[in-house]
Parts: structure tokens; C-alpha cells; sequence
DNA sequence: CGCAGGCTTTACGTCTACGTCAAGGTAACA
DNA sequence: TGTTACCTTGACGTAGACGTAAAGCCTGCG
């Protein structure tokens, strides 16, 4: 029992929400990519918007970095334990462990970093080349216009 | 018969520098993401350089922008395309169907630059994300570590 | 010529990321 | 209480992208 006050959603919303199937949400769950959600009493799944905001950055994940679910699920590992973190964040507590657990936290923030950093730089490379062949047809287009002018109409 | 002074290269060099395996060749050549090489006299599969290249393309394309081979097929066609366009270019054939040609190649560019320019966009959004999400991270250590000042050893 | 190592096709196996029933329980409303 | 829509857990199917083993040629070297 978490906040009392969300609305909690059943799967068929979510899968609409999301755009994802039913399946795929039961499947997530079951790879451990989401966290098992609350039931109802009959056994009926209740998400939380969270929950909903966990699949939009599976499939953004997804679909950008073209990663398998596998490496997604190290990320949103990562994520849980920043939740962790921030949930336990009171200042009562043992400084020490806080930056131990801190600095685990940045790691893996910085892991994930240095992947969509990488793949970028790496797109920006290919982006600037479809950009020259771009201009070189454009050229050739230009070219090829100019002849037209002089050769009107292919003769025979 | 292409230009006989290329050095020619089994699937196995191929694979070795390509770090692909030999069946991965092979598919690759049954989908049609590879041109059928051409052939020693006891059925060999003789590679070329260029062929080397395209492999290294379409591992770039799985890679960077995790779409299907599907998807790679129509990328890699469109270079064969403009290799026939190319090799065609001689200024006397007809000039309205060499312009169509470079219309269709631009075109086909112009989808691959569209793809790649979104998913750039998406990763720098992302990006930014994760460099304002390190900064809160340091900080939070900033903050620790006066805590850490003052609180030196915990007690008991 | 013999043979080791590389290559050929054929064909079935595997892993991922789900899709698609099937059989039955649950919720909500008249 | 019945009906209808929504949900549950299996369990089998599938498309994509190869892996892997089998059975048999080819090539190069001694």
C-alpha cells in the first residue's frame, strides 16, 4: 500500500496509455523490467502512473538506442536505485553510506551517459556525411539542369 | 568479371575482419543485404572490398540505429542505386532520365538523413536529461561532504 | 597423391520480444 | 442474479537474426 490518493490503473488502460499491449506489460513484469504492480483483491493488476512512466522510457529506450530489453533492464535497475535512494534520502542517517550509495547512483547515471553520448557523436558522424551527399546531388542536380537548357528535347 | 587487380577475399577473411561470422555472411546474402559475390571455380565465395564496406555499413546501421534489416535492405539498395547511377554517368545518355534517377536518389538520402536527424534530436533531449540529473548528483555529494565536515565520525 | 583445413549447402535449433488462443475467474451494472 | 466486459494464468506460435551440426566438395601444401 502506497499513497492511498493515486489513482491506480488497470492494465487495459495502461496498455491504451502506453501503446503498448497487455502482453507487453505482463511480459515486462514478468523480465523484471517492471516492478510487479498491486492488485485488487481478485487478483485484477493496479498500476500506478509510475508505473506508466516506467514503459514510455522502456520504449523510448527502445526505439532511440535500439538496445535489447536485457540492457534496458540494467537501466531501469538504475532507476530503482535511485528511488531507493531518494526515498531514504534523510538526513538522520549515516553520511558515509549516503555518498557510498550516492556515488553508486552517479555511476550508473554515468554509465548511461557515456552510452547515449556515444551513440550521438557516432549519429552526428553519419549525419554530417547523408548532409555532404546531400550537397553533392543537389550539385549534380544543378548540373544536370544546366545541360537540359542547352539539349531541349533528345533528338530521334 | 570486375577489375581483376582487386585482391579478392574468402568468407572466412571476410568474417575475420568484418567480425561477423561466415553464416551471418550468408544471410546477409540471402536477404539481399549483400550483392552474391562473385565465385571461385569450385564455388568459393570470392569478396571484395567494397563488399567489406557494405558489411561494416549495415553493422553501423544494426548498431546505431537498431532498425531491422528490413529497414537496412531499402538503406543499402538505395546505395546500390546510386552506384548504378553513378557508374551510368556518362553525360551523353538522356537528360530527363538521369534527372528522374537523381530525383529517386535524393529522395532516398533525404528519408535516411530524416531518420537519423529525429533520432539525433530524441538522444540530445536525452542527453541533456542525464547532464542536469549528474549535476543535481554532485550536488547532492557537495552537500554530503560539508555534512561530513562537521559530523565527522558517527557516534556509536 | 594424400590430407588437413577451409568452404559448400541443407536443415534443424535458439534467443528475443512479443502474438494469439484457451479456459476460466472478477467487476460492475441492471 | 445474470450478463457482459475485463482480467487471470498457462501454453503454444511466430518473425527476425542468426547459431550449429552434418555431410560432403575444394584448395593448397608436402
Amino acid at each position: 500500500m502506497r499513497k492511498a490518493n493515486e489513482a491506480y490503473l488497470q492494465i487495459g488502460e495502461v496498455a491504451e496509455r502506453t501503446g503498448v499491449t497487455q502482453r507487453t506489460l505482463r511480459f515486462y513484469e514478468e523480465k523484471g523490467l517492471l516492478r510487479p504492480p498491486s492488485r485488487m483483491d481478485g487478483g485484477f493488476r493496479l498500476y500506478s502512473e509510475d508505473d506508466v512512466l516506467r514503459v514510455e522510457q522502456i520504449r523510448r529506450l527502445q526505439n532511440l538506442l535500439g538496445v535489447s530489453l536485457a540492457d534496458i533492464k540494467e537501466m531501469v535497475d538504475a532507476e530503482e536505485v535511485l528511488r531507493e535512494l531518494k526515498a531514504q534520502y534523510r538526513p538522520e542517517a549515516a553520511v558515509a553510506e549516503k555518498k557510498r550509495q550516492l556515488q553508486k547512483a552517479i555511476e550508473v547515471v554515468q554509465a548511461q551517459y557515456a552510452i547515449v553520448r556515444q551513440k550521438t557523436e557516432q549519429m552526428e558522424e553519419m549525419r554530417t556525411q547523408l548532409e555532404e551527399r546531400l550537397n553533392t546531388f543537389d550539385r549534380w542536380m544543378a548540373e544536370l539542369e544546366r545541360l537540359e537548357q542547352r539539349e531541349p528535347v533528345a533528338p530521334a
